[in-house]
DNA sequence: TCAATATTAAATCTCGAGATTTATACAAGC
DNA sequence: GCTTGTATAAATCTCGAGATTTAATATTGA
């Protein structure tokens, strides 16, 4: 496999509107936290920035409201949606929920092709985790990419949509506090080991172990944004 | 307390928009099945038909993509979302693993409050199936309208906003299954007792009993739509 | 000085017309 | 006869201006 430095990852489809254009922009200041959460997200400042009309723009805004990125308050405008540690704990314990229950699925139910796929995506990872731990920092992004693509390999033989549909929310919104609490401080090197774990018991079939370590893996997490300064995301929130 | 025929639900808040009252009444008439599965939405006829702008109108639509009842093409417009009995299984399955879990919790956290409400939900619920029993179809709207109170009150003291936005989510979805396969034949008596076990356990705080009772209480509406004759979604769906 | 009201400004919501894209029907060619 | 290509028609997407609602400011009275 011709696996280079610039090793791509599946497309994620171009858009064909505009409407989707100003979305998937949107979506990305939001979630790296450009439009800071709570900060009131006004029609017509915003469709000079992004280049669009205010229908369209409007229309955006509403897509990102299925994402719950934004709220949308009746007649007085849209927000970018609060954060709170109350928020995460339950994004990530429902995260849990619902990607052990994947895993479970998928183990029982995936066949060689997922295998293949999901040996494929931990092997693009463990690149980037390599590079990583050689201080090579313009990997950042690229890691995140496979992360997320890792994740998704792990559950893809689960057969069921709601859950899949479910997790993907819930993930893009943990992508959002940890890239908003910059505790995107370098990642710790014993994740490669947990990701090997969860990698090997899941090759192995077992489900058990598998679903426990990844549980473990996902509520790490959680510690680390417990342990942020108190104030943290009133501060954040707070206006 | 004053709990006459009429008694009324906790009002659902008055739309303050057009878009919104064009969202409120699109949803009713998918959900009821006037706009059937895979029907084009199209925007210049339905503007007509709900007396409201085009912009307006797409905007309800965009808001109904958040519910999955309607999915939108990029380029090539709307259409009320597809039908199937995998479908069907998927979100039951999806919502006993949510709703179970958001029982334990509330179980769990529950204070009086939430059982008193729980109470005075069920109490409803009961007057509405007695009646029911008695052969008053006219009551069938509201006993639909007291059910879903009944299975919100269940859960209402779940901590969980995350795990209460995917069960609302897939109990509208069941919803309208329930109502386009006019299986809204009658409804079995021994629901009541059902209801009764679901709710004795609960108030016992036995958390065991209650989530595996609750648990082949939706699975029940699992089985009574596999008895439905085998071309019945693909005739439904098609187009 | 504080509270309540009236006035002003801003932002949202709403609408219909014009520009692009997609789907359909028909004819020509292999 | 079937496929390919073209022309027509329909529907969607896009935009900016006008009507309503909300928020902010200034004024008046106690």
């Amino acid at each position: 496999m011709n696996d280079t430095a610039t090793l791509q990852t599946p497309a994620p489809a171009e858009p064909k509107t505009l409407v989707e254009a100003a979305y998937n922009r949107l979506r990305r200041d939001i979630i790296e936290g450009v439009h800071p959460p709570g900060e009131k997200l006004r029609v017509e400042h915003l469709k000079d920035q992004y280049e669009v009309g205010a229908g369209t723009l409007r229309e955006a805004l509403l897509m990102l409201v299925t994402d719950a990125l934004v709220v949308g308050q009746g007649q007085r405008g849209f927000r970018v949606a609060p954060i709170s540690l109350a928020d995460f704990e339950d994004i990530t314990r429902t995260r849990v929920l619902l990607e052990t229950e994947a895993l479970r699925q998928s183990i029982a139910r995936g066949d060689e092709a997922w295998e293949a796929a999901l040996v494929a995506a931990f092997h693009r990872l463990s690149r980037a985790e390599q590079k990583l731990a050689e201080h090579d920092v313009s990997t950042t992004e690229e890691w995140e990419v496979r992360n997320r693509a890792f994740h998704e390999a792990l559950i893809a033989a689960c057969p069921s949509r709601w859950i899949r549909h479910f997790q993907h929310i819930l993930y893009q919104q943990s992508e959002r506090y940890r890239r908003i609490s910059l505790f995107r401080q370098p990642i710790p090197r014993d994740i490669h080991a947990e990701h090997q774990a969860i990698f090997d018991t899941t090759l192995a079939h077992d489900a058990t172990r598998a679903t426990s370590i990844l549980s473990e893996h996902i509520l790490r997490t959680l510690d680390a944004v417990k342990r942020m300064p108190s104030d943290f995301f009133t501060a954040k929130t707070a206006r």
